[in-house]
RNA sequence: GUGGGUGUAGCUCAGCUUGGUUAGAGCGUCUGGCUGUGGCCCAGAAGGUCGCGGGUUCAAAUCCCGUCACUCACCCCA
């Protein structure tokens, strides 16, 4: 029997597991550097919690979950990561320890729906939450920090939009000014639109239609509703982000879909992607921490699309960084008597921390040498019963030709001349 | 869930419109040219249930029907 990868998953050969790697190292930099600390909460959780947290209605919820039942419980694959860290948050008690703590996080997320480009049933996020804390100025950080994650991958050219939602009266207030809009130009929505008036009137404001985007515009602001408080915040926050020079478009269209956001949302794109544009979402969620059981402390984060980030950095041209040779010293066998004198000789040069390999395959010499090519090795030190004889080999610089006599004996002494000559570290 | 597209060699694809010897190319793999020194070049080889099932026909990769898989888009979202 052959199986193949389950729909909407993927595997990450080696060449793309490295895209990976550099995404998430640039990202583990950048966010230790702002006082981030990772944070690994489970791949699954009670299901209750997410429904608590992202809301009943939503389509997450609703259609997109990956549930097991065992033994009358019910656990869920997280479509998403903020949950998880909260819980973890409280039940650490971590609010009473100190209540401002700031985490990153980087991995697999689960949503059961019809995949598509740049959308898959697992995709993995990196994404950051500060806990605990009303600070504006940390929202205005995690947009920041958002934004530079893509400039520091290679990707110029994002663009922030952000917005309030407001919060409780004034949220409230807001919701019944817009079905009072639209519900009074029910007639010229499109369908879909007639449907979303009904679950989630927000959502009607960044409808991709033509005619629904024309009466979507004219529909008043969230930021005509926002109270004293709400509207200070949201100064303050634009303030912030004037502070680090961080261009963000003020976007009234800005509506997240999770149920759990307050007052500031944002939304990284990258306008050259049209439809797909967008890379990053996030906003604060003031009363989440409180409904899961906690304190009544705010919060703010953010998640990056991984998957999406390396298609734009793909379509807009930027080639990955060519991948490092695979090894740095091929030991080729010459006669079949020298196998275990190679092995002991890659093993000798390992151990110095310079990567070895040798045939396996009973190639040719001349197949050894094709191969120590496609892996990239920089050197080669052909071993035959003459070597062995000697105690002494040639070890060739494959890019220059050059060779040099060493003592095969002397594992650190080769490994130190390879290094000695190596490209700096990238 | 709804609507398009595509399934041919390990990979990327041509051939299908207008059915007709033995189904092709590039890349990759292997061998040789060059007994123990690579890349480039040259010669050659291996590798295919043409997704699967049925139908039409003297004859099907090609036309028709069904089916499965993948993929793209919509809803929604990272």
């Amino acid at each position: 029997m052959r199986c193949r990868a389950p729909r909407g998953t993927r595997d990450l050969l080696p060449a793309e597991v490295l895209e990976h790697e550099r995404l998430e190292r640039a990202a583990r930099d950048l966010l230790r550097t702002a006082g981030y600390r990772e944070i690994r909460a489970p791949l699954f959780e009670e299901t209750a919690l997410f429904v608590r947290s992202i809301g009943e209605s939503t389509d997450v919820v609703e259609k997109e979950m990956f549930t097991v039942e065992r033994e009358g419980a019910s656990y869920t694959f997280r479509p998403e990561g903020t949950a998880g860290v909260v819980r973890a948050y409280l039940e650490a008690n971590l609010p009473k320890e100190r209540p401002l703590q700031k985490f990153f996080y980087v991995g697999p997320m689960f949503r059961y729906e019809k995949p598509q480009k740049g959308r898959e049933r697992q995709f993995d996020q990196i994404g950051i939450e500060a806990l605990g804390s009303l600070d504006p100025l940390l929202d205005a950080e995690a947009i920041h920090l958002a934004a530079s994650f893509f400039e520091r991958v290679g990707l110029p050219g994002v663009e922030v939009r952000i917005n309030s939602m407001g919060d409780g009266a004034d949220r409230d207030a807001y919701r019944g000014r817009l079905r009072e809009y639209f519900g009074a130009r029910l007639g010229d929505l499109c369908e879909t639109c007639r449907a979303r008036f009904e679950r989630n009137v927000f959502r009607l404001l960044d409808c991709k239609n033509e005619r629904c985007r024309s009466i979507a515009a004219g529909a008043p602001s969230t930021l005509d509703s926002l109270s004293t408080e709400n509207r200070r915040h949201f100064e303050a926050v634009r303030r912030g982000l004037e502070a680090v020079g961080r261009k963000a478009a003020v976007d009234p269209q800005v509506v997240r879909g999770l149920d759990y956001y307050t007052r500031t949302v944002f939304e990284v794109h990258l306008p050259s992607l049209g439809a797909r544009s967008a890379l990053c979402g996030g906003g604060r969620y003031d009363h989440l921490i409180e409904e899961l059981g906690g304190p009544p402390l705010g919060a703010v984060g953010f998640a990056i699309g991984v998957t999406p980030t390396l298609l734009a950095i793909r379509e807009q041209g930027l080639a990955p960084p060519p991948a490092p040779g695979e090894v740095d010293l091929f030991v080729a066998i010459a006669g079949e008597e020298t196998r275990e004198a190679a092995f002991a000789l890659a093993d000798r040069v390992r151990r110095s921390g310079v990567s070895a390999d040798l045939d396996h395959e009973e190639k040719s010499l001349k197949g050894q040498l094709r191969l120590a090519n496609r892996l990239g090795a920089r050197f080669l030190l052909v071993l035959g019963p003459e070597e062995i004889g000697r105690g002494r080999g040639r070890l060739k610089d494959l890019s220059k030709g050059e060779e040099t006599e060493v003592d095969l004996g002397d594992g650190a002494g080769i490994a130190s001349r390879i290094r000695g000559t190596g490209p700096p570290p990238s």
